[in-house]
DNA sequence: CCAACGAAGAGAGCAGTGCTCTTGCTTTTG
DNA sequence: CAAAAGCAAGAGCACTGCTCTCTTCGTTGG
């Protein structure tokens, strides 16, 4: 990481980031499952087998936009959580989930990428782990915030059942000590449903359901708030929103 | 839709149901973006070009296989909606989701055909709204026999915008006229975030974090029913879930 | 300063893909 | 029985990911 290069090296990761843009180009106007190198190098300029020289195959192509797309994604849900900071648990909550459905509905295909439908017969390796879980923890942060502050109420929901809190008892140990065990299991289901929501939104199993989107998206991301134990802020924010800068009528699939 | 066909009409459609379950096979093995014209043909010992006489392209393959895959996770639900006739309107909800999810993790990638990342620059027609809906309505249907009967009670979460309420309303009007629009709002709400967590499930989300995934998905089906006003049932289920069937370490993604 | 090395690009080529078009054959129908 | 319609086969086009060889050129050690 040495921040004076050579010519050669400045050169590689210059024509690495184009080769990225070019391909994150695609993939917004044709979709993952067309992307084609060949197509990139084309548009590039250069000949398709000279890529092969900044990645060995399609596939590591695809695992560095993945990773890209959950730092980016995490980034925005981060930013969110520290614009936030001081502000209600539950507003946060509000604000880390709609900073990351934004992203989503900004960049429809590399969310595809990430949490769309895993890519043929392609695990994902190790390495996207960290950048996959920058969302999940934003969300963590405001619970444990709320928690460090003495706001954080009870999880809504019946006891749980044994393996459950085995699986919620093990992650919290791991990543907030701090959290009531039913905490961090009704945590992980919010996550999912959070991203059940955006996912409907963006994949078109919303069209000719739900047209107000952002009020829709913010109206149950509260509700999840609520169900992890974040109490609702005082003031009824029930109508308005707003500037709320939605195209609610806007056709998702392109 | 006669019953006697020629011997040529016949042939066609066996011939239909043959190319469409070699399909299904690939899908399984393969995964979408890899399914190969060619290959289905071959595997049936037919040239690629006699396969355009019962499809005219891949996309139109696809959209035979989304709208099975529409049909048969809708029938496992509304399955489960009528075999859970007359119990308690909580515990019928989670029978209809947990079918739900387990038609999605036994037929993962038909799952991630209809659920996943919708397929490069395809939109999906107008014959496939009809099947998408199934699962949903089996869910109102829930909501609908608990509000005849007189136990519905309200959903949680705080008071409508006012955008989100005009959708609700509208589909109240199309779909269940007699149930009250902030519960259509709940029941839309959670009938995504149910997908969602299906979604995890299968997509691989859920690796390496939720390992007792049949327990969990009930847990949060059982909180989702509460929100849309379907009160738990009278005995605790806390713990036990025996005979769960779930194989809770295996590894998702192929 | 120059020679050796290694990284980069060019091009040909392989096996595979979706799809089209033409050519024959078989079944159905008037 | 002959015409019409349905169907399979084969060749072929343009494209894909990927590999191999060959040449060019920046970098670096002596």
């Amino acid at each position: 990481m040495s921040v004076i290069q050579g010519a050669r090296e400045r050169a590689r990761t210059e024509v690495t980031a184009a080769i990225k843009e070019e391909a994150r180009r695609q993939l917004a106007s044709e979709g993952a499952a067309r992307l084609s190198l060949r197509a990139v190098a084309r548009e590039l300029g250069m000949v398709s087998s000279a890529l092969y020289r900044y990645f060995p195959s399609r596939d590591d192509l695809f695992t560095a936009l993945i990773i890209d797309a959950y730092d980016a994604i995490g980034a925005a849900a981060e930013q969110a959580l520290a614009a936030s900071a001081g502000a209600a648990p539950a507003d946060r909550w509000i604000a880390v989930c709609r900073a990351a459905r934004d992203w989503a509905v900004d960049h429809p295909h590399e969310y595809a990428l990430v949490y769309g439908s895993p890519v043929p017969g392609y695990g994902a390796p190790q390495d996207t782990v960290v950048p996959a879980s920058r969302v999940g923890l934003a969300l963590v942060a405001v619970v444990g915030d709320a928690q460090h502050d003495g706001v954080l109420g009870p999880p809504l929901g019946r006891p749980l059942a044994g393996p459950v809190r085995a699986d919620a008892a093990l992650l919290a140990s791991e990543l907030a000590p701090d959290l009531p065990v039913p905490t961090i299991a009704a945590l992980v289901a919010a996550w999912a449903q959070v991203f059940g929501i955006v996912s409907f939104e963006v994949f078109g199993q919303f069209n000719r359901v739900v047209e107000a989107r952002g009020p829709f998206f913010d109206q149950a991301a509260a509700a999840l708030a609520a169900q992890v134990g974040l109490a609702p802020s005082g003031g009824p924010p029930a109508d308005g929103q707003a500037g709320d800068g939605d195209r609610a009528g806007g056709e998702q699939r392109s």
